[in-house]
RNA sequence: GUGGCCGUAGCUCAGUUGGUUAGAGCGCCAGGUUGUGGCCCUGGAGGUCGGGGGUUCAAGUCCCCUCGGUCACCCCA
């Protein structure tokens, strides 16, 4: 029996003109992000094991496509019974930048700013804008200790997405400082207050009955009055230099035109975030289409000193899924070249070659004539080709 | 990780209360016709009916399991 041809679960092929679009969206965030300032890097889509766990990924961890060790040691970890991978693939960007940030600091200028665009992996179960494989495109503030850092960010990332046509986005914005205040005086100083940001996160989804079942262990009467907090609070509601960054960055945010707001019961996942954190949503979807946040010290896990580091991440797939196809498609010069005869074809291949140089951002394809021209015609209008022109009247017969 | 719906050719699907060698359209390959090529005609390749087990004289059809797709929940980009 053949092998079965789809991809494996989660994950997608790219066909045209889908490819070509992705291309293009890409391309135009790079753009923006680098005329900012950001510079571009890569890192590998592997890393250690050790580098991925442990790292206040929240949830995330839990989902890592873990990777074998292979030869004797994978027949040493069977028969010992111990752990039998020793890598695994990225589930974000920001736990590598923090390794690449410890590994380069010496060559790297301070404050350093990156983009960072590339694809992940998380074992979920997919479904309507969740894949297996996704990419993110990261832009990335290191050594910036104050809101500049964040303001830049949600600017950026705004003007990338208006940029390739998602209009009427907002950041809503929060501080975990600000929710580790609220809960350390509603609940009393908790150890670890991931699982409670977590319930706080789904109060707008599951309402107060169900987040207060979820906080059973806690007091009842500070559950409520925490909730309260979350309904009613304003930025003001806990230390004044919180108050006085989140006051900072809506207002120079505002300042710009930006469509942004402080969203008490904005918490997210990720167990990293030291300050401020924030969400793009926009209207038509119920998933957010960008996240991120301040996360200083990251770097310390590494050796490194404990840097300042802030940054924000746009969902490729979510932002492709919701652009207008024909605005990267149409309005380019594609000319497709139809041959009958080999020696048709050799000599178009040749004159195609001249016209390139000539008009650098034209496409011209030269072709073997299909035997059904009407599908040959409609597939070329598909890939975006405004012209469809017979081989014989683009290259005359070679001069004797 | 939990639940709903769905798996028949490359694609979209038909297949009657279980009953002969499982079909159509489109696409693909080849040929005929046509002022080479779009319409039309002929032929061909391509399916162990997602996989496994069970019930039955007989399973694409009924039952169970499993894998995959999709949508929702949890969580996330």
């Amino acid at each position: 029996m053949a092998q079965k041809a789809q991809p494996a679960r989660g994950m997608r092929d790219v066909v045209p003109p889908v490819g070509e679009v992705r291309r293009q969206v890409a391309n135009r965030i790079l753009d923006v992000y680098t005329a900012h300032g950001f510079e571009v890097i890569e890192t590998p889509a592997m890393e250690d094991l050790d580098v991925l766990v442990g790292s206040q990924g929240g949830d995330n961890e839990k989902l890592i496509f873990k990777v074998l060790k292979r030869g004797e040691r994978l027949d040493e970890a069977l028969a010992r019974q111990d752990e039998l991978a020793d890598l695994g693939l990225r589930f974000d960007l920001t736990v590598p930048l923090a390794r690449f940030v410890a590994n380069h600091y010496n060559e790297l200028p301070m404050p350093f700013k990156v983009a960072h665009v590339a694809p992940v992996w998380r074992a979920e179960r997919p479904q309507k804008g969740r894949y297996r494989e996704f990419s993110q495109c990261d832009i990335d503030i290191v050594g910036e200790p104050g809101v500049a850092a964040e303001v830049e960010l949600c600017g950026a990332t705004l003007e990338a997405l208006e940029a390739v046509g998602v209009a009427g986005c907002t950041v809503r914005v929060n501080d975990r400082r600000l929710l580790r205040a609220a809960v350390d005086r509603w609940l009393g100083p908790i150890e670890g207050p991931g699982p409670v940001y977590i319930a706080l996160d789904k109060l707008d989804k599951l309402g107060p009955e169900r987040v207060a079942a979820e906080l059973s262990g806690y007091d009842g009467a500070g559950v409520k009055a925490l909730m309260g907090w979350l309904d009613s609070a304003d930025p003001t509601d806990g230390p004044e230099e919180v108050a006085a960054d989140l006051a900072a960055t809506l207002a120079s945010l505002s300042s710009t035109g930006r469509s942004v707001r402080f969203d008490p019961a904005l918490v997210r996942g990720m167990g990293y975030y030291t300050g401020q954190i924030f969400e793009v949503s926009h209207p038509d979807v119920a998933y957010s289409l960008a996240g991120g946040g301040r996360y200083d010290g990251m770097t310390a896990r590494f050796g490194a000193p404990a840097l300042p580091m802030c940054g924000f991440s746009i969902g490729f797939e979510r932002v492709c899924d919701m652009v207008d196809p024909d605005r990267f498609l149409r309005g380019r010069h594609r000319v497709a070249v139809l041959c009958s005869s080999q020696e048709e074809q050799l000599r178009c291949l040749a004159e195609a070659s001249a016209r390139r140089a000539g008009d650098p951002s034209a496409t011209f394809n030269v072709l073997r004539r299909a035997r059904n021209a009407r599908k040959q015609a409609d597939d070329l209008a598909l890939l975006g080709y405004d012209q469809v022109v017979d081989g014989a009247g683009f290259a005359g017969p070679a001069q004797p």
